[in-house]
Parts: C-alpha cells; sequence; structure tokens
DNA sequence: CAATTAGACTAACGGTTGTTAGTTAACTCT
DNA sequence: AGAGTTAACTAACAACCGTTAGTCTAATTG
C-alpha cells in the first residue's frame, strides 16, 4: 500500500486500462507499461502474471458487473420502461466508476484467450435478457411495436459507447446524464410525433 | 485484373480490411494479410507502400466519403428531421457497402500517423455540422427541447457502431433498415410518451 | 538481530515484427 | 524475337515482443 491507498498490482492494472483504451491491447506494450508506473518491464511480472492476464482481469469483471445487474433489473417488479431506466442508470454508473475499462470491454474483448467463450456466454445471456425486456413492454403496449432487435442495438450501442463521451462531460452529474439519456433514448427526440 | 474484375492491390486492401475488423490492426501482421491472399510477406510491398498505406487507405476514404455526404445534406432545403433521416441513411449505405472498413474508422484512427491530423479535423467537422443542424430543429421546435449534444451522441454512437449488427441481418434491405433505425432514433420507443 | 520477503534491477532468451535487397519466371509490347 | 515490365519468390535485416533467470537491496517479521 502507498499513500494513495492502492497496491502496486492496482496501480498497473489501473495504468494498464488507460493504456489499453488509448491504444488498445495489442498496440501496448509491456515496456510502455513499465515506463508509464517508472519501473522495468521485467519488474512488472512481481505483480502480475502476464499481459493476457491483465486483460481478462479488465474485461471479466466488468462483465461479471453487468451481469449482476441485469439480474437484478430482470428479476425486479418494475415496468418495462422503468427497467429500461434501470438499465441506462446501470451503464452510466459502471461507466463513470471505470471509464476506461469500457474500451477494453468493447475493442479487445477478442484478445482474450482462455476467458473468450465465458465472456462471449455473459454478452449473449446479457443481450437476451435485454430483448426479453422490451419484447415483454411491446407485449404489454408499453413500448412501441418495432422490431425489438433494432431498439436493443439502437440502445445499448448507445451505451456501450458511453465511455467516449462520458468523460468530455464531466459537469453533468450521473443522475442528471441517466435521466436525460433515458428521455432521448425513450422517448425520442422528436416533438411532434408524427410516425404512430 | 483477374476474373473477378479487382485488381491484387484492391484484393489486398479488402482483406486487410477484413482482418482489420477481426483482430485490430496492431494485432494484424503483414505475414497475416499474406498469409490470406496467399502470397509472401514481402510480395504484398510490390502492391503497396506500407501497413500504415493501408489503413490510410480505408479511413481516409471512408471519413471523406462521410464529410462529402454531410455536405450534400447540410445545404439541402430539406426540414430537420428529413436531414436527420438522410444521415441516417447515409450511414446505412456506406455501412453495407463498406462493412468492415468501419471497424477500422472506430477502432483504429489512433494508429494513422501522418494523417492522423486529418481525420480528426474531419471528424470535429462532422460532429459540428451534425449539432448544427440538431440544434436548428430545436430552434425550430421540430425536435424537443434537449441538450444537443446528448442527442448528437445518442444517434451517432448508434450509427457508427451498424457495422457491427448490420451482417447479422442481411434479409433486411437497406431501405427497411434507414426507415426502421430513423423510426426507433427519431420517434423513440415509448408507446405512450408521458414526459412531453 | 538474524532471517525472510518484497520488489526493484540487469541481462538475456527465442520468437516475431515491418520492411528491403536481390533474383527469377512469366507476361506484354514493339 | 527481343526488351521491358510485373509480380512472385528466398533470404535477411535490425528492432522489438513477452517473458524468465538471477541478483541486489531495503523493508518486514519472528
Amino acid at each position: 500500500m502507498n499513500t494513495t491507498g492502492q497496491t502496486r498490482k492496482e496501480e498497473i492494472i489501473i495504468t494498464a486500462t488507460k493504456l489499453f483504451k488509448e491504444k488498445g491491447y495489442s498496440a501496448v506494450t509491456m515496456r510502455d507499461l513499465a515506463k508509464a508506473v517508472n519501473i522495468r518491464a521485467a519488474s512488472l511480472y512481481n505483480h502480475i502474471d502476464s499481459k493476457q492476464d491483465i486483460l481478462k482481469t479488465i474485461i471479466i469483471s466488468l462483465a461479471e458487473e453487468f451481469t449482476r445487474g441485469m439480474e437484478t433489473i430482470k428479476s425486479s417488479e418494475a415496468v418495462t420502461i422503468d427497467k429500461l431506466r434501470a438499465i441506462v442508470a446501470l451503464h452510466v454508473n459502471i461507466t463513470i466508476q471505470n471509464t476506461y475499462g469500457m474500451a477494453s470491454l468493447n475493442n479487445d474483448w477478442m484478445h482474450l484467450e482462455d476467458q473468450l467463450e465465458h465472456y462471449l456466454a455473459l454478452r449473449k445471456t446479457y443481450e437476451q435478457d435485454f430483448i426479453e425486456i422490451i419484447q415483454s413492454g411491446i407485449d404489454a403496449q408499453e413500448i412501441r411495436n418495432a422490431n425489438p432487435e433494432i431498439i436493443m442495438f439502437s440502445i445499448l450501442t448507445t451505451l456501450r459507447s458511453l465511455y467516449l463521451w462520458l468523460p468530455k462531460k464531466e459537469d453533468l452529474n450521473r443522475q442528471e446524464l441517466a435521466k436525460n439519456l433515458g428521455d432521448v433514448l425513450i422517448n425520442g427526440i422528436n416533438h411532434h410525433r408524427t410516425t404512430d
């Protein structure tokens, strides 16, 4: 432990996460990472097992966090619109808390080796749960009868890209952002709503 | 020219674009690329200048295509909603025509070297034009008075991610997709529209 | 205080990287 | 038919990759 309350291992992983966001997993070398934490490359291995292991730690912990959040939302009693708002808030919260890691989750998952299958399973389940929520909202005539896959894609890609954009809007607090974003995603932008 | 009507150089660039989509620019080696076009790595250099040059070709041509499309839309006489629908169609069309390239445009632009500034300038202008269209729609009370940056972000990230999702929906034709996606993005998904 | 440990270091490994040089065989054009 | 061009090849380059081995020093522990 140092004065900032984080271990060297944590410092290495956090620094790696930042570098991975900037250049992608493959373009970051262990010497890059070492220089960023002011030690030699070989010294990294006193704290971590491998480069691959860093990526695994970043991605799997995030993916499992999303999975836990979705479980809670899925099993709640809320109506569909509120479940969707809860999903928006879930993404906003996780992204605020780990902005850099979201880049790896989105762009570097294919470089997972042992854990690739596990990750893909988590993602598939997440998307299935998402679609089921939308479908039940359509059935209850709570949301419009549009293609549920298009709806999910539209919302989910926006939420997955939050990490790109959120750092530029540090003035917005997370409740406000989740509210505004939820409004736009759910109610659209059209003032008159001509196609109903 | 071969029987498929494409030069060897075009074949190399198209193959590279596919590989870049799957693993990212940095993780694709010239030997990977050579194997995929059934020649030796050194032979690639009879057709292309460098690995970097391939990336430049992919990204800059796409970015300039978007810029030209935006110029046309911007200078048209259409109302805001129709301009936004035209932007959706622009992305759908370019993405259908060059699905793989969109991955590099989204994820590998930071590996541009000489052309990085040029790319960033194009992107900045594009986003500014986009925001101006939204703002004039708000002023004309055509679209809701929400944060124009959030609106742009929400729409643009969805459109930028189309390449991830479009290949799975080959049954949908492009007009239908542009229509459905435009509906969802512009009119939202809420059946009742409670927050107006 | 002696013994252990944690965490940095240097040196080096086998492999891979993008790329160049030089060669050769097959086409194209006069 | 001869000259020139195209596009493949082998061989090799210097640099860089992730990682290991072994060493040294300062802090921690019994």
